[in-house]
RNA sequence: GCGCCUGUAGCUCAGUUGGAUAGAGCAACAGCCUUCUAAGUUGUGGGCCACAGGUUCGAAUCCUGUCAGGCGCGCCA
C-alpha cells in the first residue's frame, strides 16, 4: 500500500462530501457553481489542525452569512472517527480538530515503512531530465556553482522521492573561443616555465590556476607537446589538455560536494556528431528561420523574444545558441517528461530565445529553467566581486575546505533560489557550534544517545506494547502532528522545485523535538510509557535521518 | 532606455500559492543542568511587510505606478 496521511486530503474529501450531503438533503440550494473546498494550515493551534474558508468564499454566492453556511456544513461533518471536533469561528472558517488516537494509529507507517517514509512510487513516474552547474571548463567551480550544485542534487533528490526517475546531467562547453583562449594562456605559461619567449594573450585567464595546469601538463606530457610543431597544434593540444584538467577537478569537487552526474555531456560532442547542422535543417523546416546578409536568424521574436538570433555567422560558424538548441534537440529525443535547467543570474537573457527553440522544436513535456541568483561572498563586512579572467574569486573547494561540506550544502539549501544571498563566510564559519545544521544533526545525535542508552540497559523495545495516553501530552501531540506533515512537505516541495520548504521544515521538527526532550524523560521505570516514548522518538528520528538524507548532509550518530 | 530578480525585526532570511493577532535563526537582556548529550530549553524587547493607488468579505502575497539595490541587454560561452 502506498498510503500517507495527508491532513488537508482528509479534510477536504470530509469537506466535499459534506457539502454534497447538505445540498442533496436541502439544506444548501442545489444548481449553484460551488468552489472547491479549499483547506489551510491555521497558524495558531487554537483555530485547529487544518481549516477552511469555504463559507466565506460562498457567503455571497448563497446569500447567507457565513457563520450560517459554517454551522449547517458543521452538522453534517461531525460523525467521523479521524475528527475531534469541528468549530465555526468569527468571522465564518470552519476549523477541524483532528483525533489524536487516529494520528497515532497513522504514525504507526513511519517505524513500519522506515526508510521509504516520505518516499512514494507512481504508476507512471515523470522522466525528468535536470542539468545544473555547467560551468566552463576554464576553471575551477565558483559559489554561484557552489549553489546551483546544492539545490539542484536536492531538487533531483526530492523528485526522486516523490516517485520520479531523474538524471543528473552537467553540460560541458569545450568548444569555441573561450577554449582557445585558454589553450593559449596556458601555452604562455608553459613557455614562461621554461623560460622562453612568451606572451600573454591580453584577454586571457590570469588566475594562479593556470599556471598549475601549465606545470600539469609539462610534467606528464611534455613528449606530446614536443612533438607539435605547429602553432596551432600546440594551442589545441594545451586547449585539450587544460579542459581535460579542469574538468576533472570539477567532477572531483563535486564529488567532494556529495553531488554525482548520471552524465557529463560535452558540447564538441555535437559538432563532431553533426547533430548542430541536423538541428539547423530541422528548424529550417520548421520555418523559423531566415537567411539575412548571409548570417542565418532564429525568429525567436515569435516566442517572445527582443530580437532575432543568429545561429549561423556568414563564415558559415555556428553560435552558441545552435548549438545549445541543438543539446536541448538531443535530450528532448532522449524522451523526458520533463527538462530543467539550472542556470547563473547572468544567463536570465537567454530564456526566451531557448525556451522559443524548444517550442520550435515541438517538445511534448514541459521545459523549465529556474535561475540561481548570485552569491555574494562576504568577508568582514566587504563583498568580495567574483571575476574568472581578473583571477579573484573564490572557489566552491575553499568554501568546503573553509566550512565543511554539510554546512555550506545546508546554507544554500535554506535559501530559495531567487533570492540574492549573502555569503558570510567568517560567520558561517565562525558561529559553527550555533549553526542550524548543528542544531539538526544534534537532534538526531540526541535521539540516538537515547536508543544506545537503551540498550545499554537492556530495556525491550516493543512498538505493539504502547499506550495512547502517554502520548497525549502537548510536546507529544506537537510531535506527531509535524512528523505526519512530511510527505506532504516532500510533495510540495517537489511541485514547486523548492528544497529550502524542505529544510525549514527540518529545523522546525527538530525544535520541536529539542523542546519535548528537554520536557520529558524517554527512559523511565514505566515500561509502556517508556516504549510510547521511544517509539515517537524513533519516529522523529527516521524522519530526521530521511531528510538529512535528502539534502545530502550526514546524519552524525555522535557529536 | 528595455528585460529579469530582489526590497519583511539591528543582521541573514521564511511566510503553506489571497486568510484569522506577520514568523524563525543570529545578535541583546533575564532564567533553567546531582538525570537519556546545555551544540539544548523558557521568557523579554524589537515591524509604516520600500512607497502610493487599485482589485474584495479579507492583501506581505494579485494588478498599475514610483523609488532603491543586483544582474542582463554579443555573430562570447
Amino acid at each position: 500500500m502506498n498510503y500517507d496521511f495527508n491532513f488537508k486530503e482528509i479534510t477536504y474529501k470530509i469537506l466535499s462530501s459534506a457539502v454534497a450531503k447538505a445540498i442533496g438533503e436541502g439544506a444548501l440550494p442545489g444548481g449553484v457553481d460551488y468552489p472547491q473546498c479549499r483547506v489551510e494550515y491555521p497558524k495558531e493551534q487554537k483555530f485547529g489542525d487544518t481549516s477552511s474558508s469555504f463559507s466565506l468564499e460562498t457567503a455571497r454566492l448563497l446569500r447567507k452569512p457565513p457563520m450560517e453556511i459554517g454551522a449547517t456544513l458543521k452538522e453534517f461533518i461531525e460523525k467521523h472517527n479521524e475528527i475531534d471536533k469541528v468549530e465555526v469561528v468569527k468571522p465564518g472558517f470552519i476549523n477541524i480538530f483532528f483525533s489524536i488516537d487516529y494520528l497515532i494509529e497513522m504514525m504507526k507507517e513511519v517505524t513500519i515503512k522506515d526508510f521509504s517514509f516520505g518516499r512514494c512510487t507512481k504508476e507512471k513516474p515523470r522522466r525528468v531530465n535536470l542539468e545544473f552547474v555547467s560551468a566552463n571548463p576554464t576553471g575551477p567551480l565558483n559559489i554561484v556553482s557552489a549553489r546551483a550544485a546544492a539545490i539542484g542534487d536536492t531538487i533531483a533528490s526530492i523528485l526522486e522521492a516523490n516517485g520520479d526517475i531523474v538524471e543528473r546531467e552537467f553540460y560541458v562547453n569545450d568548444y569555441g573561443n573561450q577554449v582557445e583562449l585558454l589553450g593559449k594562456s596556458v601555452l604562455a605559461r608553459i613557455r614562461e616555465i621554461r623560460g622562453e619567449d612568451s606572451h600573454f594573450p591580453e584577454d586571457g585567464y590570469h588566475g594562479a590556476y593556470v599556471r598549475d595546469i601549465a606545470a600539469h601538463v609539462l610534467e606528464n606530457f611534455s613528449e606530446d607537446l614536443g612533438s607539435r610543431m605547429l602553432e596551432k597544434e600546440l594551442n589545441d593540444f594545451s586547449s585539450e589538455m587544460a579542459i581535460r584538467f579542469n574538468v576533472e577537478r570539477q567532477k572531483q569537487d563535486l564529488e567532494k560536494f556529495n553531488v554525482k552526474y548520471n552524465c557529463w555531456f560535452k558540447e564538441s560532442s555535437l559538432h563532431q556528431s553533426g547533430d548542430v547542422s541536423a538541428t539547423l535543417k530541422e528548424l529550417e523546416s520548421k520555418n523559423v528561420i531566415y537567411s539575412d546578409e548571409g548570417k542565418k536568424l532564429f525568429r525567436s521574436t515569435d516566442y517572445g523574444d527582443d530580437k532575432d538570433r543568429v545561429v549561423m555567422r556568414d563564415d558559415g560558424r555556428p553560435t552558441y545558441l545552435l548549438a545549445d538548441i541543438a543539446y536541448h534537440r538531443d535530450k528532448i529525443r532522449r524522451g523526458y517528461d520533463l527538462i530543467i535547467d539550472i542556470w547563473g543570474p547572468d544567463h536570465h537573457g537567454y530564456i526566451k530565445r531557448l525556451e522559443g527553440a524548444v517550442k520550435a522544436l515541438e517538445y511534448h513535456g514541459e521545459f523549465f529553467v529556474l535561475i540561481a541568483q548570485q552569491v555574494n561572498l562576504v568577508l568582514e563586512g566587504d563583498t568580495i566581486k567574483m571575476s574568472k579572467r581578473l583571477g579573484n574569486f573564490s572557489t566552491m573547494s575553499e568554501l568546503i575546505e573553509e566550512i565543511g561540506v554539510d554546512v555550506a550544502r545546508y546554507f544554500f539549501i535554506m535559501r530559495s533560489l531567487e533570492s540574492h544571498l549573502d555569503f558570510d563566510l567568517a560567520l558561517a564559519k565562525k558561529e559553527s557550534s550555533e549553526n542550524p545544521v548543528f542544531y539538526l544533526q544534534y537532534a538526531y545525535a540526541r535521539i540516538c544517545s537515547i536508543f544506545r542508552e537503551a540498550e545499554k540497559r537492556g530495556i525491550h523495545r516493543d512498538y505493539k506494547d504502547i499506550e495512547n495516553e502517554h502520548l497525549k501530552g502537548h510536546e507529544s501531540v506537537a510531535l506527531i502532528k509535524m512528523i505526519l506533515k512530511y510527505p506532504e512537505e516532500i510533495a510540495s516541495a517537489a511541485e514547486t522545485l523548492e528544497p529550502h520548504k524542505i529544510a525549514n521544515y527540518l529545523l522546525r521538527l527538530a525544535q520541536v523535538f529539542h523542546r519535548f526532550y528537554t520536557e520529558h524523560r524517554v527512559l523511565t521505570d514505566d515500561a509502556i510509557k517508556t516504549n510510547s516514548y521511544l517509539f515517537l522518538s524513533d519516529s522523529v528520528r527516521i524522519v530526521l535521518r530521511n531528510g538529512l538524507r535528502l539534502l545530502g548532509i550526514s546524519t552524525p550518530e555522535k557529536m
